[in-house]
Formats: structure tokens, C-alpha cells, sequence
DNA sequence: GGGATTTATTGCGAGATGGTACAAAATAAG
DNA sequence: CTTATTTTGTACCATCTCGCAATAAATCCC
């Protein structure tokens, strides 16, 4: 669980840092960053100690105070880092011209890669988990959510839209209600990716929800 | 927060307890079980102390300890109450002879009630609080939630199976489909209450999803 | 090389945490 | 009244928790 502490330059199209002055890092705050990310998805805010958190990111306690603040703000820098991170690949998904229920498909088979994650376990969404905890008596940590509830729903009803502007859907149709239809189909994927339902059983969720969403006629 | 002490006989209906033997109770488990749900509604497993929970249901720890076993059980105890009790709100509804719409209206409107709660603040489904906390690596919590998301859809596809049966949906909708999708908004709703939307707005969206999963011709 | 500067490491401390031992208290049975 | 039984209340333990102070180490600038 440490840090595979590769001092020689971090990436060639990085900001090249202009050299510090003082004893090198013998960690990289973004590593570490992703590390406690990782944790804390596991665990939650309150399960995760800053024990935990120092084991795993290979930082002891102190350097961990440094670099990030204290036990709150690094779990707020971390679901920073959690929402720059999936937002990038939702952007693309949006960028590229797809019909509907393609798009679709394709934003909840990526967030299915999140949810379910790697090897260890299914993980769930951040947001989610952080509404679910304490943490949401928080007015700062729950503004962060609502903000990421919000632009989701926005996403979705850009969606929804454009459909409808292709014709690919009527113009009957209730955007707003669409959209946070596929909200809560996200939402559903999250929790129930987290409780252990294996993916084939959520990409059939997937299936009927596109299904109802975009009306059954075509693929 | 402490009991109120009432000793003169419980309820008339009640067993009647045979008369115990030593000294007597300075509490009542089913009260002090209540109570302890209400905090761990708000702050989850990991965040709510003993020490909180003693001071929540009067007793202290080793009377806790005595009368529901360790932390964890006395949580799986104020889950299965949980279930227990807004179980059978759920069951009165479903008995009462309901076209859908009005159905599913009056459901929501009871589960919003209980995510809402009275005054201190929302507190969202303890379902999902469980399944998002690390309480979710216990193989019989786990199983516990399990079970009551296929309750839930089991539930919501009797709904649309007798709505398809009495011809207020069409034969050719896809039960299945539909009762993920009736979760799915029970979920968002869980959600969204906890983290603080104001009831309008919840409503809003049941009648959204209303619509979109019975189709908006009746109201 | 000699500071200055930044970081790492050790270790502390005040308090919280989950859990338990043990004696005192309150009741029913004999 | 005495004894058996059950619960309460106090106190305690070992461990963990977060945060920080003090010191040691590594690098840059001169």
C-alpha cells in the first residue's frame, strides 16, 4: 500500500516545478491524494483513521497534516479529486455525437467501471456514501454534494434535449422528469453496485432503463 | 433524550409479562431500541459512540451491553426494527384497493415522511445509509439490505403486475423494468432528502416519476 | 563548506472508544 | 427475614484517535 517512490521526474508534459528549495517529498501529494481517495471510498469518513490513512498513503501522520490539513479537509480534497477525475470521462462521453441511447449506455457502463471498481470490492459512489454518513451535517461537504447532484441532473437534461432536438425523441417528452429519472437509475446503479449485485445484474438495470427512458422502439 | 420512566404496567394489550424475577428494569427495551435507531439515523454505525447511544437511551453501557449485545448487534437489532416498522406502513397501503398512480403516490408520500422525519433535520433511508457505510462488509448486514431491495421490488412488481391485471397499464409493459425503476426513484428520493431538498421538490419528482412509469394520460 | 529552508520521523498527550468486572440495589420466592 | 435472581452504577482497562511539538534529515543558495 505504499508509494512507489519514483523520485526522477514525474511526467514530461507536467509543469517541470521549478525546483524546491528545501528536503525533497518522499511521497506525491496526487498519489497520496488517490490513496486516501480509496480509502475512504471503502470505508467512510468516520471508519477511516488517520492511521489508516497514513499506512496507506506511506505518509506519517504529520507530513499528512501538512500536505492536506487535518482529517476533514483532506476527505473534502479528496472527493475534489473524485469528482475531477469521473467528471473527465463523463465529459467525453458528452463531447462525442451519439445517439441517445448509445450515450446513455455508454455514461452508465462507466460508471459501472467506477462503481465496481478493480479487484477488491465494489466501492459505490463517493457522492452518495458522503450523503449517507455523517459528514453531510457538514453545510460546506453538503453544499459539495448538492452542487454534484445538480450538474448531473443539468447533464442528463442536456441529453435529453439534444435528442430531442435530432428528433430522435418527441417533443412531447418531459426533460426535466427524464432526467432525473436517469439521475435516480444512477443513483440505484450506485447502491446497489456497492450491496454486491453483480454487474450483469446492473447492466440489465441499464437495459430497462434506457429502454423506458428513450421509449422501447429502437436499439 | 433520556426514557421516561414509566413503570405502572405497559400497555393494556401487551403479554402481560409473567412477573420477573429480580430487580426491575429502569427502562424499556423497545423504547431504548427506538432510540438508538434515531441516532444511528443520523450519524451511521461507525460515527455513533456507546457512549452517545447511552446517553440517547438512558441506559448505561453495561445495561446496553446486557440487554441487545455489542455495538453491532444492537445496530442489526435497530435495522430489523427499522424494517419492522415502516414495513407495515408499507403493507397497509398495498391492502388498501388503489388505482396505481394513487398507489405509488401514497407510498412515496410515506416513505418521504419517514426520510423527512419530524423536526431535527432528514435522515434518509437507514437501507441505504447501511449499504453506504463500511457496515456494508458485513456478510450479514450485507444480506439484511439485500433482502430488502428485492422486498422493494417484489413489492413494486405486485403494483404493476395488478395494474396490468385490473387494465389500467397496458399488457405490454415490462413489469420487471418498471419496479427496478419505482426503486430506483424510492432511492433518489432517500438521497436527495438526506442531503436536504426541501419536500416541494421531492414531490415534484414523485410526480414525475409517476407519470413517466404509468404513462401521463390519468392523473 | 555554512546557513537557510523544507520535509521526515519520533513520540507524546489529552481524550475518546468499545468492552467488562464487580459491588450495590431492587425485587420475587421461600 | 433470608436467599436467589436480575439489573444498575461505578470504575476500570487496553486500545485507538487526532493533532502537535520537537528533533533529525535532506536539499538549495551563497
Amino acid at each position: 500500500m505504499v508509494q512507489n517512490k519514483k523520485r526522477p521526474a514525474a511526467k514530461a508534459g507536467a509543469p517541470a516545478e521549478p525546483k524546491r528549495r528545501g528536503r525533497p517529498r518522499a511521497y506525491e501529494p496526487e498519489v497520496a491524494l488517490g490513496q486516501a481517495l480509496a480509502l475512504f471510498r471503502r470505508d467512510g469518513f468516520a471508519a477511516t483513521s488517520l492511521d489508516d490513512l497514513s499506512a496507506a498513503t506511506g505518509m506519517n501522520r504529520p507530513s499528512l497534516y501538512g500536505a492536506f490539513g487535518d482529517k476533514r479537509e483532506l476527505y473534502i480534497k479528496a472527493y475534489q479529486r473524485y469528482r475531477e477525475d469521473y467528471g473527465a470521462t463523463v465529459v467525453e462521453i458528452f463531447k462525442a455525437d451519439l445517439p441517445i441511447r448509445e450515450r446513455l449506455r455508454q455514461f452508465y457502463d462507466a460508471a459501472l467501471d467506477i462503481y465496481l471498481l478493480g479487484g477488491e470490492g465494489p466501492r459505490g459512489c463517493f457522492t452518495v456514501m458522503t450523503v449517507a454518513s455523517d459528514a453531510i451535517v457538514d453545510p460546506e461537504i453538503r453544499a459539495m454534494v448538492l452542487e454534484g447532484f445538480q450538474d448531473l441532473d443539468k447533464a442528463f437534461a442536456w441529453c435529453f434535449r439534444t435528442a430531442v432536438e435530432k428528433g430522435e425523441l418527441p417533443k412531447s417528452v418531459d426533460i426535466a422528469v427524464l432526467a432525473q429519472m436517469a439521475s435516480a437509475t444512477l443513483y440505484s446503479l450506485a447502491i446497489r453496485a456497492r450491496a454486491g449485485i453483480p454487474r450483469k445484474q446492473l447492466e440489465a438495470i441499464v437495459k430497462g432503463a434506457v429502454e423506458l427512458l428513450c421509449g422501447s422502439k429502437a436499439g
